[in-house]
DNA sequence: TATTACATTGTAATTCTTACAATTAATTTT
DNA sequence: AAAATTAATTGTAAGAATTACAATGTAATA
């Protein structure tokens, strides 16, 4: 069983023990979603899907993003008016997005508890999380892919 | 002369030695900007404006704030489908927002220079900038707060 | 002053997302 | 297993934020 699968079997457990029911439309979406190594708009999954399930409606893939994210099985990223992105992976990690053709990787870095720390002491809130991400030019956009 | 007023005045300063125009709007929408100490929507700037410019055009106030942006005295913050937001203050610093009621408060942090290294180290891009905000609810919204 | 270039206005269009009512499907109870 | 219940899907309409566009107005320049 290959890694995706082995996570996408942990996240389908993780319904069951819900009372979110399994229909093949669900089992699609976590599918597109896990074996993607992408960050796909809700779109993108309609689109995707589409062959599979000629019926479906784009209500359903949003309907569904949204159980997921309840359930804590997947995080939203969110930039501005462009379309939200869906992440599978809701270990903490960061994003550096490329300016010229948002492509998404994942980094990681050793957690910024020291930035928390210091926001709740200067301005007295309560802090819960943060959010993070690096700019730039990804290698294909900025010309220093070998060739 | 106050301090907003002074700042104004450099940004009034930065517009006229481009080949962009002074008119009664866009000093009108600049002065609300320095002079609210928030970082209001573009709806908000409208709305404020209205009593004075009673004919003034919503797509006046994104015209000239996307202007605003360009010459590099406003930034835009975007936080998903919510309405963007935007900030006058175009040093480096970073946002604590409370979950509860919306509040932005400033913060500064000695840059997260190690970070975009790391990114560019890591991924491969070229690095130009990040974003970085915090999370949690303000002294009013948790009941902190003396009364 | 006449001309040119840029700004404003009002409205229509666009995009992403959600709401809603009707139908269908999954689960539970009998 | 059939009936009853509850949840999910679908299609479409509605919503909100933002932009595009054409017509009109205003500032700068010659």
């Amino acid at each position: 069983m290959t890694m995706a699968n082995e996570r996408l079997q942990e996240a389908i457990d993780a319904l069951k023990s819900t009372k979110v029911r399994m229909t093949p439309q669900r089992h699609a979406i976590l599918e597109y979603l896990y074996n993607s190594m992408s960050h796909p708009t809700a779109d993108e999954i309609y689109k995707a899907l589409e062959g599979k399930f000629p019926n479906m409606s784009v209500a359903t893939v949003y309907n569904n993003l949204r159980v997921f994210k309840e359930v804590g099985i997947v995080k939203e990223l969110t930039y501005g008016d462009a379309s939200s992105r869906f992440d599978c992976v809701t270990t903490d990690h960061y994003h550096v997005i490329c300016s010229e053709c948002g492509k998404i990787v994942d980094f990681h870095y050793p957690g910024l508890n020291e930035v928390e720390a210091l926001a709740k002491h200067v301005t007295g809130f309560q802090v819960n999380s943060h959010r993070m991400e690096v700019y730039g030019t990804c290698p294909e956009c900025n010309g220093s892919m070998p060739h």
